[in-house]
DNA sequence: AAAATTAATATGTAGATACATATAATTGTC
DNA sequence: GACAATTATATGTATCTACATATTAATTTT
């Protein structure tokens, strides 16, 4: 009897996958063509390319048209990452989910947040800061920037009541995000209001976003110490 | 005229995505079965199918079997993230990467790598300090731990004239890898070494890896003040 | 009425075929 | 020999068909 097991594209996948792992294509080698793969399986191409499409895409080969498939030669650590909505980071810890509005005004924004939004900046914007807190303590202090142009009904929104972090996110979603995570250590204003000490290490997530050419909104959203950041296996 | 044009996988997703955007199909709410959006674009069940399997995987949608397909309620922001090596990043900067090795030891790892290994511990690993180097001036600083029953072969590579990051990387594939981000602020020993000032915010970058069950290596690699992780487009 | 069984249905997937497209390799031209 | 035009080839994609599978809904049984 033959075997007569339909393979799943995503065991191609792996199988492939456990050939690059173990040797038998090594970094920079050319691997045979779909068509020649896809008779060793003994599937049909379409199976060998849905597969490849994915080795493709975490970055473990590199295809071109006519050139061909190979081991990429410098792997990189390819991760995905995802950034909930602030309440329900607490909410999912387990924690009591609380917000704080410190203060929304308008004005037109500092060069250095017109360049991130990639406009040419002097027109007025809302700004927001607020605080996130967990079982009442601060969790995240966010630094906001909206475009009023982008999102005017922004001014009809209670901001004390809900944060323009769920807001946006549910209410302008988005095309384009930008994201940054560096370090910086408190200083007095920020430990003040996150309730540390002044030069404490602190992360900070900045993430930018437009919708189609249009900016939407940029924040800086600093961390309280001991916060870090897990990619999902 | 009827419109001859073959729409790509992928022009469906973006025409799907965009009905996402203007809001057509709100949060919660449940999109047309695969075969009616097909009729609608006058495409192939296929096509819609490979459409929305993309804009499942990125988050805009949440598909189950006979569920049918849905606009996800809380969006979350997800982004990929490459982190290559350290001598490519240095590299592409336009920079000249330099490498100088510290220390190379055997011995158990304390309880804290081995959980994080998921390993019983009390087995001899190899641990490596060394510091990356961009222009002459230090960059990144990383405290490793190596599996020497996965990876006995590290015994015989020249560590001072081959950083472990390259070597592991080149040689030693990983099916599983955990990613963690946060901020410290630096030691007197850790400042001395990446010649900052005690105290300063460091961002650090854990990674650990295993290939099959079993683990590779666990590295903390502290990056001098200023660095900056950015997601890709 | 609760539980178990069955049917209906939307997505998931493989296979075969045909054609599109990028690009490496070759050939032709100056 | 340098450059341009052509050809060959591997991947990219669409379509149709046929099933597989998960899950909800309906039905029957207890």
């Amino acid at each position: 009897m033959t075997e007569t097991v339909r393979l799943s594209w995503k065991t191609v996948r792996d199988r492939v996958h456990a050939r690059v792992l173990d040797g038998t294509y090594a970094p920079g080698d050319r691997l045979p063509r779909d068509e020649d793969l896809a008779e060793q399986f003994g599937c049909a191409r379409s199976t060998v390319q849905r597969a490849m499409q994915d080795l493709s895409l975490s970055g473990i080969v590199e295809r071109r048209r006519k050139g061909g498939t190979r081991v990429r030669r410098d792997p990189v650590t390819r991760a995905t990452l995802d950034i909930p909505i602030t309440r329900n980071e607490v909410e999912s810890r387990g924690a009591v989910y609380g917000y704080q509005l410190i203060e929304q005004t308008t004005a037109p924004p500092a060069p250095a947040i017109a360049a991130r939004l990639e406009i040419p900046g002097a027109e007025d914007m809302l700004r927001v800061r607020a605080l996130h807190l967990s079982d009442g303590r601060p969790f995240v202090f966010e630094d906001r920037w909206v475009s009023l142009r982008t999102v005017p009904e922004i001014r009809e929104i209670d901001l004390a009541a809900q944060s323009a972090n769920e807001w946006l996110v549910r209410n302008k979603p988005y095309t384009r995000c930008d994201l940054r995570f560096y370090a910086i250590n408190a200083d007095a204003d920020t430990a003040g209001i996150l309730e540390t000490d002044e030069g404490a290490a602190l992360m900070v997530i900045e993430r930018t976003t437009w919708i189609g050419g249009d900016p939407i909104t940029s924040v800086k959203a600093l961390t309280a110490p001991g916060y870090q950041i897990l990619t999902r296996s």
